[in-house]
DNA sequence: CTAAATGCAAAATCTTTGCAGCCTC
DNA sequence: GAGGCTGCAAAGATTTTGCATTTAG
């Protein structure tokens, strides 16, 4: 009852965090486990449910889910911000910049009063952009087949 | 391959087409098992399984996971619309109107090209915000969150 | 050396499937 | 009356938990 948790400092931990920090977006479980296995040759995916589960109740992270149903992880603390999944490459990243102009406390038509919200933005990002230059006028169908 | 699929009409798919049909957003598989038992009396789960992913098929319902990891289902065909979640009640509600003024194609900070989003707003319906009329002067429960 | 952490496998959930009997058409 | 539909229970899939062994401190 008196030590502050007796949490130990462990390769797996260790690997786990890291990979959740190094992400520049929400990452899920199976994309956990397969870059901290990476970096430690082993894990079990039980040590990751747990080890996410602490992470949570310590708030060192947050679980987002997306509107497809994917159950992500984020670092805590980050403070509001929105999320762009790319329909390309299926990457989902942190937005910066709330595209949403909506005064807490707004009352919307329907009698709502807004506090708050969760979005999931879609479309390219700029990685995909790029290696997909529009397909307006000729072979859009860059070697596709 | 000339009959459009032998489906019968039967009391349970009447029972859960009508529950979702009547509900003023997303329904839970919950919600559903439960009003749809309530009009018929008995229903197995598995019916209500069977008869969500025949609807989604046929393109007359659409599913819809909400932030928090809920799986909720409402008629298709409805267009593009967000959703409000009650904070007091838990009811979700379709929207009329996108707050998100975002033009299909916009790039936004970041250099994220945007086609689309999925959002759900979050507050005090009319009816919670009648029933709980602020509580500005007094007993404030100041800074919950 | 002691207690916490890991990993495996069993348990708990949620969803899908197999089958016998029931009910539309 | 035939074949689709329902309901139960078994099978899958995903997440949690129990326990023996390993490991941090």
């Amino acid at each position: 009852m008196s030590t502050p948790l007796g949490q130990r400092h462990t390769r797996q931990r260790d690997a786990i965090l890291q990979t959740i920090s190094d992400a520049k977006g929400p990452v899920s479980i199976q994309q956990i486990l397969g870059r901290a296995q990476e970096a430690l040759g082993s894990l079990g995916i039980a040590t990751v449910y747990r080890t996410l589960n602490l992470l949570l109740e310590s708030q060192r992270i947050r679980t987002i889910i997306l509107p497809d149903g994917q159950t992500c992880y984020e670092r805590a603390g980050l403070g509001h911000h929105d999320h762009f999944q790319c329909r390309q490459c299926r990457t989902v990243y942190d937005l910066e910049v709330c595209p949403l102009h909506l005064a807490r406390g707004t009352i919307i038509p329907g009698g709502y009063m807004v506090e708050d919200h969760e979005m999931t933005l879609y479309g390219l990002c700029p990685g995909c952009a790029e290696a997909k230059p529009v397909a307006k006028g000729k072979r859009g169908r860059a070697g596709k087949r």
